[in-house]
DNA sequence: TACTTTGTTGACCCAATTAGTCAACAATAT
DNA sequence: ATATTGTTGACTAATTGGGTCAACAAAGTA
């Protein structure tokens, strides 16, 4: 049941646009640097990321990429289904056709509950509650901060 | 994110096992033909299950496999995290050394709660329970039963 | 005892997927 | 023009998943 990396750097990309968001574009190159992920290699994860809208790109000196929605508005959920397919731990709960005992099989009906409790969790977290998140991760609240 | 057939047909063994739980030792072959998996594959599947101790094996003429405790105290979860090593999306999730981020990190904490949401459905399903369920799949109740 | 049945083990193989690189190309600002 | 930056498709390397084979070990049965 492992996140491929795609999942999980395209979800730190994105978060770095979140966190960086203001009038200029974000060069991947940055992106790549701060997040110590292969710049070549996020050149492609950002394709489906555009395809589906999320991000938008300009070509050229000073360039770069940006997010088109508010971060309030993108569910992690969207972003995971988009670049893994789908949460689905088995074809079967997608596809009842792929397997001819769908119908009466008990262990796909687990698998199902398994898709929806992580299709819970991932939805019910933003880009925005991961800004926030990072924000008081990295700055915490002065009155908690001791001698 | 998805499961290995390792963890998929180990559950259908063990289903079957819980259903025809008897005196009698269950023969892997029989297993095999019932649930339409190849003989040689569920030799290996079980070998994990013996080793936990969830199932014992006598082999020789009139040998076979069977569990060792009652399936209302076999949890699904147990049975995945030994058949697929563990549930966690992300290594740094289950070893936090693994990745020099993780303490920092905002994404690994969401993977955790990812990893905790699933083990909570499949800690919460016992084998008594798919039993159950499959009954009342294939045996629906009488007053249910229409012209 | 000899033979049959059934589980056990380790080595091996094939295919698919994942992760990642390279190089040529297209657009845009200066 | 030319620097810069994203785009694309082909390619490669490594890993994993799924599965087979063959030799072996134990236990019953004649």
């Amino acid at each position: 049941m492992r996140l491929s990396t795609r999942a999980r750097y395209g979800t730190r990309l994105l978060l770095e646009l979140a966190l960086q968001r203001g009038q200029q574009p974000i060069q991947l190159k940055d992106v790549a640097h701060n997040q110590q992920v292969s710049l070549l290699y996020l050149e492609h994860l950002i394709k489906p990321l555009i395809a589906a809208g999320i991000v938008k790109s300009r070509r050229g000196a000073r360039g770069g990429i940006w997010l088109t929605r508010s971060p309030h508005e993108i569910k992690l959920g969207e972003i995971i289904r988009l670049l893994e397919g789908s949460t689905t731990p088995v074809d079967c709960v997608d596809i009842p056709e792929s397997c001819p005992r769908s119908s009466s099989c008990v262990t796909r009906d687990v698998w199902s509950e398994l898709k929806q409790a992580m299709n819970g969790v991932l939805d019910s977290i933003t880009l925005q509650d991961l800004v926030e998140r990072h924000k008081s991760k990295t700055a915490p609240s002065e009155t908690v901060y001791q001698i």
